[in-house]
DNA sequence: GGCCCCACTCTATACCCGAC
DNA sequence: GTCGGGTATAGAGTGGGGCC
């Protein structure tokens, strides 16, 4: 038996998941092994957790492993995003891969308030469980609720010293408890017997309560029906509710069709059963350029659309498909022809997993329309998953392997490398933290979203926004006070060292970026409008091994801090007052043992 | 380039209220 | 009662950062 712990932040998976497991497994002899998640499904062997990652990237997730078998048992999400329907229906494929997979979803977020006048509907998030238990009999879906900072509802409330972490959440602790526990005991049962323990504690009761009051499936129709009476102009709807079939309409190609995908990849879940589900292209965009601002009222504006669009939305969709729809297009007679697109997606069955985009659209449509008002595509999606017409959910299950458990993936202890992620952690652990450093935010590569510097109010959501690694304060509150930001990287790469220390350094010249980050200081309230900020010191942060060419001389920074084989670290400090703030200079990095995926194609090029 | 995460503005409509 | 203008609200929409 072991357990492991996939994670994409270390901080996440090793100091805020790790102790709330190593507390159930007290005094038996069960490993639990980090294991640094692949972002790449390719890389695993097919089975449920190539299927699970082939529909989401999760945070968090946990494993078991009995009798060589490697059985999913939670996944793990943090959100730190302000709650809108949008958001909260964009993000739901980790709840359908884990209902599909019989394990437990946790999602963890709240109500964060954003400062700025905000848009977006209101939605609560407790419908989604609700959804899932009316409609699938599922109680795996638990929201772990993620206060907000007492004195500031701008600012997710963090456990101490663990910045990308909430506090500990009794309810994440007891289902995670109850799985782990469950499944020493049955790797058979353990999904059903830890449900009907969870469903006594008190946290489980009192979520609960929540979920009950909240409104299910039949309410989001009749509210997006609604919407649709109102609404003039059917080019500014979002959701279609017809009597046969539901509609969400598709932004855009590009940004992997986020946020499209994942609201068509729930509408399709939950409602394949009952209803067709279609996607909407827009070929009408309020804010794009003539052609496609236009009304679209004939044949002819459709393939000038089609064409702009396709083209604006570029790279999003493999050529072959881009090309198909045109020729479709070309081919058609009347703006509302329906056309049977089955023939395209046979002939290039073996590529449409390949895209995100086209898998979802192939694999979770009935069909798709070019504009509301425009040609509509159809086909038989049982059919290319390899079965006429059934229930899709076993289908899909069956078709992705969710019900196929399979030996355990195969895995390496990490040695001499470091990425980003350790570095920026080494750096806030053992040089910050101890020297009782003020951290104001901290972007791990898995875990963004606090403290972004927003230079250019003006412009609005088109304004740049930047994440420094790390912004902290230096311990005693001064009238003049210094502010730290640091750039991490993996390991030393000459150009992408410089890149970022580029980018950084602008912060000591740009009045403008000045502004923006004083200004994100007192968002935070670690300081007050009266404040001055002194001086910003720029530090860079990185990992080399012992063979690494040491000629590079970075002249303009005032700290550099580097990891040696993993194993040591050391920071060089060229400003006399954070010196005297960082007495010592040089340690071990106590990283814990931590495991990397072996890649299943390049171990099988090895025979 | 593909993917994911997140922010928050833009637009249309609903509503309100005074003037005529 | 209805017109016009101002204001509030709903919700659709899309751009940027950043990693691999």
């Amino acid at each position: 038996m072991e357990i492991r712990i996939y994670y994409e932040c270390l901080e996440q998976g090793y100091n805020y998941i790790k102790p709330i497991i190593d507390e159930i497994l007290l005094n038996r002899d069960i490993p639990v092994k980090l294991i640094k998640r692949s972002r790449k499904p390719e890389q695993l062997p097919k089975g449920v957790l190539f299927a699970i990652q082939s529909l989401t990237t999760p945070d968090i997730l946990i494993t078991a492993i009995n009798e060589n078998k490697e059985h999913p048992l939670v996944l793990i999400e943090f959100t730190e995003a302000v709650t809108t329907e949008d958001h909260e229906l964009q993000r739901t494929y980790g709840a359908v891969a884990s209902y599909l997979s019989d394990m437990y979803y946790i999602k963890v977020s709240g109500y964060k308030k954003s400062e700025k006048i905000f848009g977006g509907a209101e939605y609560n998030p407790y419908s989604t469980p609700k959804i899932l238990i009316d409609n699938f009999n599922y109680e795996g879906f638990i929201i772990a609720d993620w206060k907000t900072e007492d004195e500031n509802i701008y600012n997710l409330s963090r456990s101490s010293n663990l910045l990308g972490c909430p506090p500990l959440i009794p309810i994440l602790k007891d289902t995670i408890q109850l799985a782990v526990k469950s499944f020493i005991d049955s790797s058979e049962n353990w999904f059903k017997n830890s449900i009907v323990l969870l469903k006594k504690r008190n946290t489980y009761l009192i979520f609960r309560e929540k979920v009950d009051k909240a409104t299910g499936t039949e309410v989001l129709l009749k509210t997006w029906k609604e919407r649709e009476e109102r609404n003039e102009n059917r080019n500014n709807l979002r959701y279609f509710v017809d009597k046969k079939w539901i509609g969400a309409k598709i932004n855009r190609f590009s940004h992997a069709m986020d946020p499209d995908r994942g609201i068509l990849t729930f509408i399709s879940f939950v409602w394949s059963n009952s209803y067709e589900i279609f996607g909407i292209y827009a070929l009408v965009r309020q804010r794009g350029e003539d052609i496609l601002k236009s009304e679209l009222k004939n044949l002819k504006q459709l393939k000038t659309k089609l064409k702009a669009a396709i083209e604006k939305d570029g790279g999003g969709i493999p050529k072959w498909f881009a090309d198909e729809l045109k020729k479709v297009v070309l081919s058609a007679k009347t703006l509302n022809a329906e056309i049977n697109f089955q023939p395209v997606w046979e002939k290039y069955k073996n590529k449409i997993s390949e895209n995100k985009v086209v898998m979802t659209i192939a694999y979770f449509l009935d069909g798709m329309y070019l504009n509301h008002n425009g040609i509509k595509l159809y086909w038989d999606r049982y059919k290319l998953l390899g079965k006429s017409k059934s229930d899709f959910i076993p289908l899909m299950k069956s078709y992705f392997g969710f019900n196929n458990y399979v030996s355990a993936i195969s895995t390496e202890k990490i040695e001499m490398e470091v990425d980003e992620d350790e570095v920026t952690y080494a750096i806030v652990h053992r040089v910050l933290i101890p020297n009782k450093f003020r951290i104001v935010s901290i972007s791990y590569p898995g875990s963004q979203g606090g403290g972004a510097i927003l230079p250019d109010p003006d412009l609005g959501k088109a304004q740049p926004r930047e994440y420094p690694d790390i912004i902290a304060l230096p311990p005693e509150k001064d009238k003049n006070i210094d502010v730290i930001l640091n750039e991490s990287k993996g390991m030393f790469n000459q150009a992408s060292v410089e890149k970022d220390m580029g980018k950084i350094l602008r912060y000591k010249t740009d009045k403008k970026l000045q502004k923006a980050l004083k200004e994100t200081l007192i968002v935070a309230k670690v300081i007050d409008q009266n404040d001055n900020v002194y001086k910003i010191l720029i530090g860079v942060a990185f990992g080399v091994t012992n063979n690494t060419s040491t000629t590079w001389k970075p002249d303009k920074v005032d700290f550099i801090f580097r990891i040696v084989n993993r194993e040591n670290w050391a920071i060089g400090i060229f400003n006399q007052s954070l010196r005297e703030l960082i007495p010592t200079i040089s340690g071990k990095t106590n990283f814990p043992e931590v495991y990397k995926i072996v890649d299943e194609h390049s171990q099988q090029n090895l025979f």
